[in-house]
DNA sequence: GCCAACGTTGGC
DNA sequence: GCCAACGTTGGC
């Protein structure tokens, strides 16, 4: 099983948004790099969901339900979206601020590549912000 | 193929 | 609202 990253604008879709939802497809992506991370998904991999913006912090976690297939909001080819469905809200949410305080967090994507906005999760970091989460 | 200009993301 | 970082575009 891998680990990911997805952010989102709190104002265009939350995690409540998501929990109440139970599921979405995951579109509008529209980065090289963040696709190659997109296609790479597969079922029941473990998806932190991060608000940016508005909180700043990872919220909780979905998990992926449907891997890749084109983007219908995408008038051009080759874009493709996922379906993402919501796991659990985490007890405690993790913020940025806390991430970049922890150094065995230094490598993350979210902070090296910080306008990336699908992208994946070692183990052991996933494992360090369940714990921070309270979910250990 | 380089690089300047420009647009977007996202933290603060 | 500002600005740094970075991706994309387009002229040469």
């Amino acid at each position: 099983m891998n680990y990911w990253l997805v952010k989102s604008e709190p104002s265009k879709y939350s995690w409540d948004e998501l929990a109440k939802d139970k599921k979405t497809n995951w579109d509008g992506v529209r980065n090289y790099a963040a696709r190659i991370h997109l296609r790479a998904m597969q079922i029941n991999d473990r998806v932190l969901f991060y608000h940016s913006n508005e909180g700043v912090e990872i919220v909780g976690i979905a998990k992926v339900v449907r891997t890749s297939y084109p983007d219908t909001s995408s008038e051009q080819e080759g874009w493709v979206m996922v379906d993402l469905a919501a796991v659990k809200k985490l007890k405690k949410p993790v913020t940025l601020s806390q991430v970049k305080a922890d150094k065995r967090l230094s490598e993350m994507a979210l902070i090296k590549l910080s306008r990336l906005s699908v992208q994946p999760v070692r183990e052991e970091e996933w494992e360090i912000i369940m714990s921070m989460a309270g979910e250990k």
